[in-house]
DNA sequence: ACCTGAACACCGTTCAAGT
DNA sequence: ACCTGAACACCGTTCAAGT
């Protein structure tokens, strides 16, 4: 026994409390995240979740929002990527891969919310990032265009999912929905003659034919523009 | 001097303390989100700068986001909407008013990130949702591109200018975008091929002028993408 | 109907003090 | 170096009670 390594304690005891380290915090702060969604991911929840209190943490965490970006880069493994060597249409498999996205994101309350301002920067989201690159690539888009066109892309389907998520969660954000739903419907026509025109269409579609046509529009925008014009 | 309308206290007495309006208590809160920022403005501070509390404000307003979204409608009556009749290509006056839009979202630390989120259906906000579908009907966009496209046009001007806003008043946020960039210059050309041969051009750009570019994009794309391909 | 005090159930972050 | 208790300075929202 050295003193380095402090004795363990007895077997009978409760289960020994573990080490805090970034590893630690971040799968719990996932497992809290995937239990109670990211709005009770917070400094306090997680010390209580560790035995601690939440100063200890801030040895291993900078702050909340990097948390947050942590358990982002985390989830985003998920994203399936598609497989290396091509098979199929670039478009097709482009809109794949931001579908899988999009659907990591909904699928925990509060992560595509946190996607909107938080940066990660681990191998997950450059993964990611390099996945699309490539097909954009593979299409024969020219390199400026498709290093802005990604961000683009991302931004899209980041704001759609977070928009989604937030409106099917939580009561409050329905409620404003359907107040605009009724606005752009009961509209003057001669004060907004374009809204009255349009009317449903404003809002119409199921969230993945909206996600699946702006996917599209986007990828030919990006394809179509050239970075200098003149 | 009626039992519905309390005695005036003397003129001697500090200012009357106002009754309580949906009116008075957004127009508060817009004077505490101009000098503090959209943070700053909780029920537990408006309370306090209307004297009275927290509670009170509940008579008038649901809860934190509803007030978070009267501020933005009142806000965005600062947007300029351009000259009622044509004069110009379209095109730059479409990108003129959401260039608009998109300053006054960033003058308002936090305006952007809530905008993000917020569902207004006032006036000011029917009017910008008006005009950019009387731009893209006047370039000759198709109704059923333009009900949807006017969507992607204010998303990707809302989410720009809340990650950039977000970056100019929070260092952590700023360190983030550091350690992004940090990672897309030193990655390995094996892994990431792709982001390895873009580089630097993929944080490249001013502002203005990715915005611009994006702008130019996504009209582009929203024009030339049929909604129902075959 | 409107307003209030008080309470409930939380937050992030810092810092001096300990091991 | 790492961890902690305690404190500081806040939050949103509800509800019984008052006017």
């Amino acid at each position: 026994m050295n003193s380095r390594n402090p004795a363990p304690r007895s077997r009978r005891e409760r289960p020994a409390k573990p080490a805090l380290s970034y590893e630690g915090i971040v799968a719990t702060a996932v497992g809290v995240m995937r239990a109670e969604g990211l709005q009770r991911v917070t400094m306090r929840r997680l010390a209580q979740e560790l035995d601690t209190g939440p100063a200890s943490l801030y040895v291993y965490v900078a702050n909340t929002a990097e948390l947050h970006a942590a358990i982002l880069e985390e989830l985003l493994g998920a994203v399936d990527l598609g497989p290396v060597s091509a098979a199929g249409d670039w478009r097709d498999r482009l809109a794949a891969v931001l579908g899988s996205y999009t659907r990591v994101l909904f699928e925990y309350p509060g992560l595509a919310h946190s996607a909107l301002v938080a940066r990660p920067s681990g191998p997950n989201y450059l993964g990611l990032v390099e996945a699309l690159l490539a097909l954009l690539h593979e299409g024969g888009i020219p390199d400026a265009q498709a290093a802005w066109g990604v961000d683009v892309l991302l931004q899209v389907a980041t704001a759609t999912a977070a928009e989604q998520s937030v409106r099917d969660r939580d009561i409050a954000a329905e409620d404003e929905h359907d107040a605009l739903v009724d606005a752009l419907r009961q509209v003057s026509a001669e004060t907004y003659p374009r809204i009255a025109a349009l009317g449903a269409d404003l809002v119409s579609g199921a969230p993945e034919q909206r996600l699946a046509w702006i996917f599209r529009a986007v990828v030919n925008g990006v394809q179509a523009t050239p970075r200098q014009p003149d």
